[in-house]
DNA sequence: CACTCTGCT
DNA sequence: TAGGTAGCAGAGTGA
């Protein structure tokens, strides 16, 4: 027989890998690194031999392995760590969904069965290579059998290849003696003991001498030097028993065939759903199209071409009767009339991106006198009936217009029960006409579409189903809740992602080439087919996690109020920015010139690296720290060196200046549409702990603490003749800690309204409440937050400027002023350790997959997080709740008002003048009682011409 | 594309 | 042992 066979010794690559490979998790929470670095090496040795077979060889259950010991820093055995632990049954799926030909049996080790086979193999003809990190396989080396072994370096795998000669040349004795070498100096990683006194040179020495252990016993009298001799002498038993340890078998009795070994196909369509899974994004690329094609074929789409084939549909459709229907849709971002230069920008479950050019969407003739605009490019439309899955796409424009689209959908909204979407946010954006948006504007108190008062809002809530808030819920630490993830993680389905369809092609693109119909036209079936299937499963999840509740009556009703919150925007004054801009452009140049000056030379200071050369190599300041690439030169570093150089408070403030005039003062105007308002878009599911996020542009975090960027602020204005109502909740997360945990002490001392800080700082500091000095205060502040943040003595020192051993004590005497807060925090990580996940007072959860990591470094992440998450968590629901009761109260009362921001804790209402004080009183009363806790929820409402004034 | 830095709660 | 405060978005540099 002719060919090669590749062996491999799985355990032991994998550790390898482990050990080589930096670690890597996927969403869920998996460790992948020891499987990813695995499957790098194999498939660099199957690219270089090409193979005709392959196999690998696990041991059958072995925590630890033989060779390779794992040990901490003292040296001492441990067990395998937890992260490689959990990708030994990884691995060995994943090659099984390749097809490779895996074999273990109990009793013996995969050596054992390595050695059999290869040596099967030689005596059939074939060249062998042995793959392992082990370096007792030398033994088996031959001419024929050629044993590898990889090194995970930085910069690739380097392999070293042995065959007779390579290991005589490198150990000076042949291959079989490697098991006479340890024989007599033993294997301490391998609980071989050898002779005792013996290592490594001597034992080659006898080794040259006599060619196995029992010749050398048998001329024992001729072992020279006399040390030696008397070594062997008192050792002769240990080394029989080591050399019979060292030995590897070679005729295991194995249900063995070459046949079974042949080369697989190994990027098909299982290892493909299991290579998404892990996210090895790099390898996906080994996957031809037509696997991926394949994978999604069993999808019926119909393509309708008339407006006949579409009433077919929807006849049929109704007359199923079906309690839910999936919808999809392919959209540009709602707002991109009038923000025509921003870049393309991924959105929800769909590619929304703007142009930047002139082109603006799709115009619709003209119906009754008006204009319709809406971004859509089509839809998909989903149900079951029959048993059978029916799902129906539609261009814009081919045969219907998107206004007799978007009206088909209302029906649809009105008459089935559940209305599966990816992304329902977006959906009603596209929903919403423009021209319907500006006579919002107009009217300001008529609400817009779909639901004008709060019962029919109530209604809608009841019957969207969005899975991307549904799965966001369930997982909230992964990146993104697309077509492809949920139905890999719902359905158990493989199907293409839009950037494997489509790459980075915007949909503007697609649209335009005939070639990509196909494609667009599966993709979008995909995002109406998959929700309306998944619903059922994750509906199930949630109720089962206890999150329906949370799903249905905080998240969705958030969904809708985001919704609103962007459509309406806020006005922000484009002048006052380009005036700001021009401003700080002078007093950049002005620093620019100074710090040239004072450095000696002209350097880009927006480099860190070129900055830490100058300041810490140059000027040869005090205080350097490094980091991976270099110096640090972040601000409380500079801020150390601040009375060391002239120079360095410049540079501080042409951080800060650069940074205004960037990212807001330059920033901010491009997302100024045609209405004078800035549309931002509040991100649901981003965070891993509840909390909305904000970008495009991000309108949480515009400065505030500085008096300089506060000065922004003035940007924000509610419209002409009306005012701004800013709503913020009082230190909600102590609040929220005080609750939960319950601690008499910190309850008494906030429903007494006591300067809660102040408090605290009297009774760690054993003080009299009005001696408390400020630094006291400011400690016991820094511990509050520190807190709420799981707390480190390390971070708290930092925090404070003082030495760990002193926050330590800080930390102390907190905890014996409140002691059910510790027992409180610590019940958290107890929890969170067993379950798994943090939960918040509404059932949110977060897992937490740090706290079972053997490193110190992840698992104290894990622990922070485990307190944290609840707190934060907690308080992100609470908003949310606020938000939404607001929001309904406002319409209820028939007032005009609109929440146009929300910053955390913080609700920016616009409100007309006249609705000033009933405003006021409804966001105090909602806020305050969004939920009832043990505390007060404090809420403060302040007024303005403009959000510096408001907040 | 990773890293550093800075803005907010 | 060395090293970390929690949660985000965006700009800029440099490989």
């Amino acid at each position: 027989m002719d060919g090669k066979i590749v062996l491999i010794d799985g355990h032991s690559i994998l550790n390898r890998a482990f050990y080589g490979v930096p670690d890597l998790t996927n969403s869920e929470g998996l460790h992948t690194n020891a499987v990813y670095g695995f499957l790098n090496i194999m498939l660099k040795i199957l690219d270089e031999e090409k193979p005709e077979y392959l196999t690998v060889a696990f041991d059958v259950k072995h925590p630890t392995f033989r060779h390779e010991m794992y040990a901490d820093y003292k040296g001492t055995r441990k067990g395998m760590p937890e992260e490689l632990k959990e990708q030994v049954p990884l691995i060995q799926e994943m090659l099984r969904a390749m097809g490779v030909r895996l074999v273990m049996k109990e009793g013996y080790e995969a050596d054992d069965i390595l050695g059999t086979i290869a040596r099967q193999a030689e005596k059939e003809g074939l060249e062998v290579s042995l793959v392992s990190g082990d370096r007792d396989l030398l033994q088996l080396a031959t001419d024929r059998i050629m044993i590898r072994i990889p090194k995970t370096k930085r910069g690739g795998t380097e392999i070293e290849n042995y065959h007779t000669q390579d290991v005589i040349d490198k150990y000076g004795i042949t291959p079989p003696q490697i098991i006479d070498l340890k024989g007599l100096m033993g294997d301490a990683s391998d609980n071989i003991p050898g002779v005792a006194g013996v290592g490594e040179k001597t034992a080659v020495k006898v080794l040259t001498a006599f060619p196995t252990v029992e010749e050398a016993y048998a001329h024992l009298d001729e072992v020279t030097p006399k040390r030696t001799h008397d070594l062997l002498e008192k050792g002769r038993e240990q080394a029989i028993l080591s050399k019979a340890l060292a030995t590897i078998k070679t005729d295991c009795e194995l249900d063995y065939s070459l046949e079974e070994a042949h080369i697989p196909e190994l990027f098909n369509e299982k290892s493909f759903a299991m290579v998404k899974r892990l996210e090895f994004k790099s390898l996906l690329k080994r996957f031809d199209k037509k696997q991926q094609e394949q994978a999604t074929k069993h999808l019926q789409i119909q393509n309708l071409k008339t407006k006949e084939q579409w009433q077919e549909f929807f006849r049929h459709l109704y007359q199923s009767n079906p309690s839910i229907v999936g919808v999809g849709f392919l959209a540009d971002h709602w707002a991109s009339e009038g923000a025509r230069k921003k870049k393309a920008k991924k959105s929800g479950g769909q590619l929304a991106f703007v142009f930047d050019d002139g082109d603006a969407g799709i115009m619709e003739e003209h119906t009754g006198d008006q204009e319709k605009e809406y971004p859509f490019y089509g839809i998909s439309v989903s149900y079951s009936a029959e048993d059978e899955v029916h799902t129906a796409c539609i261009m814009a424009g081919e045969a219907l217009t998107s206004a007799e689209i978007v009206a088909e959908l209302r029906k649809l909204v009105e008459t089935i029960d559940h209305i599966a979407v990816l992304g329902w946010k977006d959906m009603l954006h596209h929903m919403t006409p423009i021209e319907e948006l500006s006579r919002e504007h107009e009217a300001a108190g008529q609400d817009g579409f779909p639901a004008a008062t709060v019962e029919e809002q109530k209604t809608l809530f009841t019957k969207i189903a969005d899975l991307e808030i549904a799965a966001y819920l369930l997982n909230p630490l992964k990146d993104t809740y697309q077509v492809d993830d949920i139905a890999r993680d719902y359905l158990d389905m493989t199907i293409s992602s839009y950037a494997e369809l489509f790459g980075k092609k915007r949909i503007a693109e697609l649209y335009e080439e005939e070639t990509q119909k196909d494609a667009m036209m599966q993709y979008l079936g995909q995002l109406s087919f998959v929700p309306c299937l998944a619903y059922g499963a994750v509906r199930e999840e949630l109720e089962e996690q206890d999150m329906w509740q949370l799903y249905e009556e905080i998240e969705i009703p958030t969904a809708y109020y985001l919704y609103q919150m962007e459509r309406l925007g806020v006005c922000a004054d484009g002048r006052v920015l380009t005036d700001m801009s021009a401003s700080l452009q002078g007093t950049i140049e002005g620093l620019e010139k100074d710090i040239y000056a004072l450095a000696g030379e002209e350097f880009n200071i927006n480099s860190p690296k070129q900055l830490g050369v100058i300041l810490f190599e140059k000027m040869k300041l005090p205080f350097a720290k490094k980091t991976k690439t270099g110096y640090s030169t972040s601000a409380d570093i500079l801020d150390k060196l601040r009375s060391e150089d002239p120079i360095i408070p410049k540079i501080l403030e042409y951080r800060q200046v650069t940074k205004l005039k960037s990212t807001y003062a330059d920033g901010l105007p491009v997302y100024i549409e045609e209405d004078g308002r800035i549309h931002g878009k509040f991100n649901q599911t981003i965070t891993a702990t509840g909390r909305i996020s904000s970008t495009d542009p991000n309108l949480q975090n515009i400065p505030i603490r500085m008096e300089l960027g506060r000065q922004l602020r003035k940007v924000f204005t509610p419209r002409r003749n009306w005012v701004f109502l800013d709503a913020d909740y009082s230190q909600i997360e102590l609040r929220v800690l005080a609750h939960l945990s319950g601690d008499p002490e910190l309850i008494e001392a906030y429903r007494e309204n006591k300067d809660i800080h102040r408090s605290t700082a009297s009774k760690v500091f054993h003080v009299s409440f009005d001696e408390v000095t400020d630094l006291q205060r400011r400690n016991a502040k820094a511990v509050n937050f520190g807190i709420v943040y799981g707390i480190s003595s390390f971070g708290l020192g930092q925090d404070l400027n003082v030495s760990r051993k002193e926050a330590e004590k800080f930390i102390e005497q907190y905890f014996e002023t409140y002691p059910a807060i510790k027992t409180y925090l610590d019940g958290l990580v107890e929890d969170a350790r067993n379950k798994g996940y943090a939960k918040t007072m509404f059932g949110r959860r977060r897992p937490v997959p740090e706290l079972s990591s053997s490193n110190f470094m992840q698992r104290s992440f894990g622990e922070r997080v485990a307190m944290n998450s609840p707190i934060q968590g907690t308080a992100a629901d609470i908003i949310k709740i606020a938000m939404i009761r607001v929001s309904q109260k406002l319409l209820e009362e028939g007032l005009q008002a609109k929440v146009v921001l929300q910053v955390h804790d913080e609700l920016l209402v616009e409100t007309p003048v006249e609705e000033t004080e009933k405003v006021r009183e409804i966001l105090e009363q909602e806020m305050a009682h969004a939920a009832e806790l043990a505390v007060p929820l404090e809420v403060e409402v302040e007024e303005g011409s403009n959000w510096y004034e408001a907040h």
